[in-house]
DNA sequence: GTATTCTAAATTGTATACAATTCTGTATGC
DNA sequence: GCATACAGAATTGTATACAATTTAGAATAC
């Protein structure tokens, strides 16, 4: 028998990937009722779970004025890559220390098992998923799962942004994504070795030259959410 | 007019207290009825509250059997203190880069002002206090919202072990905390320096040297939490 | 004594009702 | 034109009721 999902989880998991999209665009007032409606569920289990996303980051909230969006701003934008450095630094300093290695093996498997798609030009969402996927499992190598558990968090807030970073990359070079392979494996040898120094250096300058691109890619995110696409 | 607080703000900051307090035993089950009558509200806003301290690691949430109190573990509380170390020395990396000289100043006043309060034996709570207003004062100089969000969390829960730590400390050296003031001047020293590296190892060491004492807080924090105190 | 089953009590999950507050649009005054 | 005041509509805040589920304890079987 499988575990029975609740109501308020339900609707929680809806949110949280509808606010990850920008479903409700920065700063937009949420209304309580006709978003009940549309998950089908009352008010109660739907205030619950907005509570949760209000706490995660993803809405803010009024008193007596209800829940909104969080704003999209650039500075927002470059606090998340600036504290995902803080976060995948530290997390790969103690899995140079921690790791076993078998583990880094299977860290190594993987890239190999990604790299055809990474080098064909495979949807761009599931590209991206790829690159968190292999981000998380490097910071979970750390075996600190507050540190696991906040680059989660970073990653669903900042995605949006990032995937039309990474659409722009590839639009430029032709399906390829030049560079973020190499990053990768970089970052990966640097491990292997259990040198932290280079590893940090390498998973910096990674996320940094994605933090460059942020500003504009705010600015494209804004022509997307409020003019019509075909 | 004095901005009106909701009845779930004022349910939620008593709820963070009691659940930084350990007011709820680790793993304890927590009854809704029992709760909403002691804070006299009724199970509506009390959930609400609830759910909002789920996501942000004070309680944790099991479909049909409710909200429990976090546990409290060894491991728990060094991965805490690690992710101290990954917040605090890139916002302190990034203060060094970003401060204004004022803002440097009168950081500095405010460790002077708060000198004597170390010195003398005051209240362990305020000393506390005080050591964590220094810190976040410190990430907020890196300008980074995020970060300073991050801090502010991880200091609610790790608060409890880290009062115990200190009065250990100074039991064991008669009212005096050798040490901490120093090493927080040698952060600030290194900051005013724009010296990024020296800050971070200042600080690296200055969390590190707390946490390798964390293990034996966390059983003093139990033998408090179930045997009766005077 | 231990395990199992069953029943009643307790507890949680959610819909709904209604009070409190904010919002909107119209009228009024200057 | 512009600001203000006001009334009605819309929306949020919270208590309550009741269904669904879990828990606790007694009774039974082995």
């Amino acid at each position: 028998m499988s575990k029975q999902l609740s109501n308020v989880d339900r609707v929680y998991e809806s949110l949280r990937q509808m606010a990850a999209d920008f479903a409700f665009k920065p700063d937009q007032r949420i209304n309580e009722s006709e978003l009940s409606k549309l998950l089908g569920a009352s008010r109660t289990p739907l205030r619950e779970a907005l509570n949760r996303l209000v706490a995660e980051g993803f809405l803010t909230f009024q008193n007596n004025r209800g829940f909104f969006c969080r704003s999209l701003t650039p500075k927002y934008i470059l606090d998340l890559y600036e504290a995902r450095v803080a976060i995948e630094c530290e997390a790969l300093r103690l899995a140079c220390r921690r790791a076993k290695d078998h583990e880094i093996t299977a860290l190594g498997d993987y890239l190999e098992q990604i790299e055809p798609d990474y080098e064909s030009g495979s949807d761009p969402a599931e590209q991206l998923a790829m690159d968190e996927a292999f981000h998380l499992r490097l910071a979970q190598l750390s075996g600190n799962d507050e540190l696991g558990r906040m680059l989660r968090n970073l990653n669903d807030r900042i995605r949006y942004i990032r995937l039309i970073d990474l659409k722009r990359l590839r639009d430029k070079t032709g399906k390829r994504v030049p560079g973020e392979l190499s990053a990768h494996s970089r970052i990966f040898l640097a491990l292997s070795g259990r040198d932290p120094a280079a590893a940090e250096a390498a998973m910096r300058g990674h996320i940094e030259k994605r933090r460059e691109a942020a500003t504009e890619a705010v600015q494209i995110a804004f022509s997307q959410l409020y003019v019509p696409q075909d």
